[in-house]
DNA sequence: GCTATGGATAGCCTAGCATCCCAATGCTA
């Protein structure tokens, strides 16, 4: 899939930018229609050149939300790479738009004032039109709105230069393949926070075995999308890429490969400690190998240098100085859940109540049923929005009953395909202020499975918001705490909660905390999850799919279950339907 | 600008909340 760069994401990106700046003229209706077409193609999975040059016109329009407008547009990009129409805005109004609006209470009629009354062009201008008091002079703006940006700036700082796991990873395994195609590649690997599967990632090291390094060299600069060479040499060469992302490779010899794989996936801490302890054991631990004097003892695979040092072999995962050195000597270390350990999916959307996409709440329930076949599961639960986010379309009582009929009917055509195969009937409530659920208790108990969450009010004060999600998992209905603290990776903190709390009733009530695999959430993070896990909470990952495509989140899910130490005792879709329903309430 | 049907023209994702200004708009879910 990304063997090139595909002209979807820029296409999308331009198409999103068009939106938004439609909006900022308060253009009707032009902006969803940029917007969608935007969306489908940043998950179309065929190359739109591809498409384009198969057939034409015709068959661009045939993807939904592409009409003739709009397929010109594509046909325009692919012939002249530029779109004339979004030349001519960005001229007019020459903003870095997705950039300001990432600020929140900047929408694009905020963008359009304060680059008409200060000019400001991009966050650095409106940084410092912030600080200096301008901004709370304008029409619509005041000391608060003022307040809220300079705070939106610093949040983003913090968590800035990090890219998120589920967006480079695909990238950065494309690569890895590639790699492996070369003749004189003979060991390839990814290292770095990567391998440990972090939540985002700073940049990326590559190691390869070989002792061919030009071709390795040679072929990793040519990549598509560098667009810089920091440096080229014959072990070790750097390159950025289009989006600002920085790879490094390293070529070591065969015999080195382990030593390096150690060295160069961290974390610091984790080598800082390991290289004490094979000081005290009299060696030297580098890059190239662990050594006794001028003697090499081990290097060519992790497992024989962590054995040397005397301890048992550490999943990447783990590697983070928080005691898995000290359990790896003693033995103790978890066996962590693995992917395929996986057997169903509880948390899918469907959108029932909408056409999402193009498509129907039927068509794709019966996609996502099909597509968990695929991933080798035994069952996937539909877990829509229910009525008070109308946004989502939110399903109320009525529908929610409507769509337990549809796939019961489902269900039973599986059943005539002699398939062990089951859907599972379930909404994502939501938690409101008080902590109520937004449907009755009747209907909620006709369904197979109940997931709340909270999805409005977030900011509460930390009693509140405590309390709030504690009258939720008391009622007898909700089986599944979603995404429990609410963080959206690099645009919003957890909201207020005392977790703790929230672990000892999850205990009392037996209520499932989700680990949310979706790549801008995981949400509970790998330290909430150790900290279930010790206490012996039992956790659900689910990949919060909006899209079939999107239930293959679930591995960046389990990968952050390991990175909290989680194995298959602790998480409840590892065994099959009937048994996982009978670990809920 | 797209999609659906009446094939040229409707109708399109809504509602609460904060902010700013004292009724309306823009933002966010």
């Amino acid at each position: 899939m990304y063997n090139k760069i595909m002209p979807n994401q820029s296409l999308s990106k331009i198409f999103h930018e068009i939106a938004l700046y439609l909006e900022m003229q308060n253009v009707d209706f032009k902006p969803q229609a940029y917007e969608k077409a935007a969306q489908n193609l940043e998950t179309l999975s065929e190359d739109v050149e591809d498409v384009y040059k198969k057939g034409g016109l015709e068959v661009l329009e045939e993807i939904p939300g592409i009409g003739k407008g709009l397929a010109e547009k594509i046909e325009e990009y692919i012939k002249t790479g530029k779109i004339k129409e979004y030349g001519e805005l960005k001229k007019k109004t020459p903003v870095e738009i997705a950039e300001l609006i990432a600020i929140e209470g900047v929408g694009p009629k905020a963008v359009r004032d304060l680059y008409k009354h200060l000019k400001i062009k991009n966050l650095e201008d409106l940084e410092k039109a912030a600080k200096t008091g301008k901004i709370r002079e304008l029409p619509r703006f005041g000391v608060k709105s003022e307040q809220k940006i300079l705070e939106s700036i610093e949040f983003l700082k913090k968590s800035n230069n990090r890219f998120l796991l589920g967006d480079i990873f695909p990238r950065v395994r494309n690569i890895k393949n590639r790699l492996r195609e070369l003749k004189s590649a003979e060991k390839v690997e990814a290292c770095g926070s990567i391998r440990r599967q972090k939540e985002t990632i700073g940049d990326v090291d590559f190691l390869v075995a070989s002792d061919n390094p030009k071709e390795i060299m040679d072929f990793f600069v040519s990549l598509p999308g560098v667009v810089k060479v920091w440096g080229k040499g014959a072990t070790k060469t750097s390159v950025r890429t289009r989006n600002g992302f920085d790879m490094d490779i390293r070529v070591v010899p065969k015999e080195s490969f382990g030593a390096g794989l150690q060295y160069f996936t961290g974390s610091k801490e984790h080598n800082i400690v390991l290289r004490k302890i094979a000081i005290d054991k009299g060696l030297k631990l580098s890059e190239y190998g662990l050594f006794r004097g001028a003697k090499m003892l081990a290097g060519e695979t992790e497992e024989e240098i962590y054995h040397l040092l005397g301890m048992d072999y550490i999943e990447p995962e783990l590697r983070e100085n928080q005691g898995e050195i000290e359990a790896a000597i003693k033995s103790k270390l978890p066996e962590l859940i693995e992917l395929s350990d996986i057997k169903g999916d509880l948390h899918c959307h469907s959108h029932w109540g909408a056409d999402a996409y193009g498509r129907t709440g039927k068509k794709i329930i019966e996609e996502m049923a099909k597509e968990a076949i695929a991933l080798g599961y035994e069952y996937v639960g539909i877990s829509d929005h229910t009525k008070f986010l109308h946004i989502e379309h939110g399903l109320d009582e009525k529908q929610l009953a409507e769509q337990r009929k549809y796939i019961d009917k489902l269900n039973s055509k599986f059943q005539i395909q002699n398939s062990k195969f089951k859907i599972l009937r379930g909404c994502e409530a939501n938690i409101m202020a008080d902590g109520s659920i937004d449907i009755k208790d009747e209907s909620l108990a006709k369904l197979d499975y109940v997931i709340a969450g909270v999805h409005s009010q977030m900011k509460m004060t930390k009693e509140k918001m405590t309390e709030r999600i504690i009258k939720a998992m008391k009622n007898p209905h909700v089986d599944i705490i979603s995404h429990p603290t609410g963080r959206i990776l690099k645009q919003r903190d957890e909201y207020e909660i005392d977790f703790d709390k929230i672990l000892t009733v999850a205990k009392e009530t037996g209520a499932i905390l989700e680990i949310n695999a979706n790549p801008y959430r995981l949400d509970l993070n790998d330290k909430n999850i150790r900290k279930a896990k010790e206490i012996g909470i039992k956790m659900i990952i689910n990949s919060d799919a909006h899209q079939p495509e999107q239930m293959r989140f679930m591995e960046y899910g389990v990968s952050q279950a390991r990175r909290g130490w989680a194995g298959k005792g602790d998480i409840i879709n590892v065994w099959p339907a009937d048994k996982m329903l009978s670990m809920l309430k």
